[in-house]
DNA sequence: CGCCTGTGCTAACTTTTCGTAAGTACGTAC
DNA sequence: GTACGTACTTACGAAAAGTTAGCACAGGCG
């Protein structure tokens, strides 16, 4: 454990620490943040803005994802609370995933978030360009 | 190499991926949001909203970034023309870092992001506790 | 004059995470 | 009965993140 924050010495740090301050290193908010903004935590709350979707729905439109990760990613996803599971027990297997309303909401400011990228891409390109040639 | 896209067979690659499209597996946006969304990345676009910081000034800042992690997040940032690096040659090395009109558009959407979360813990650490006592 | 400190990095090494491939359980289709 | 599909999990190698050490150089200290 690295104790090197001096975290702005003379504040108590409960009162920093509340529930949420991402500039200190010890706050849950920090993995909540990892799991909302991971490389497929994005794409699956995206994903399921649209509706409800089945594991392999999921897997077949996120370009990319192994099922571990994908399974790995939504469980987190489902452990903060954003992302509902449902499973039938028939065979084959039947899992359902939606957004909860807390989860609806989180997505919501991430695909606005992913919007303005995705929009604003060639600008981005065009800035990287100078950068590399500037370098 | 997987190519092990279907892409919704049927249509033409290039059209979906014209400048963004998060969901096609090789789309440059990609690599912007995982700079964007890295765990230090959101950190320094929220930080260099209060202005220009130097080196050192982030890294006290930032709960917890190791020098190597910082420069590195930076660096990317910096290619993704989101961040501007002067550096002063003088000794000791005096490095000034500030967002660019585009990190400034980033940054205010990863705020909004970050502060939903921040303002939301409450919420979601129900949420989590209501998961772990379900499962 | 050495010795130590501060700054902004980088290189080497370790730990964690990721990705790939292969199983698993069970039912249906052939 | 062999193959396939679903929703996972497990095992292992590769990649990434994190930690530690060092560098170059100025200035303060004795």
């Amino acid at each position: 454990m690295n104790a090197s924050e001096p975290a702005e010495e003379g504040s108590p740090l409960s009162t920093r620490l509340k529930v949420g301050n991402l500039f200190a290193a010890p706050c849950p908010s920090r993995d909540v943040l990892k799991h909302v903004c991971s490389r497929w935590g994005v794409l699956i709350l995206i994903a399921l803005r649209g509706g409800t979707h089945r594991f392999s729905e999921l897997r077949r439109k996120m370009g990319g994802v192994s099922e571990k990760m994908l399974a790995q990613s939504l469980r987190d996803l489902v452990e903060d609370g954003f992302v509902e599971r449902v499973a039938y027990p028939v065979v084959p297997p039947y899992v359902e995933y939606s957004l909860t309303p807390l989860g609806t909401e989180v997505a919501g400011h991430v695909a606005v978030l992913a919007d303005w990228i995705e929009v604003n891409m060639p600008r981005i390109q065009d800035a990287q360009a100078e950068q590399a040639s500037a370098a």
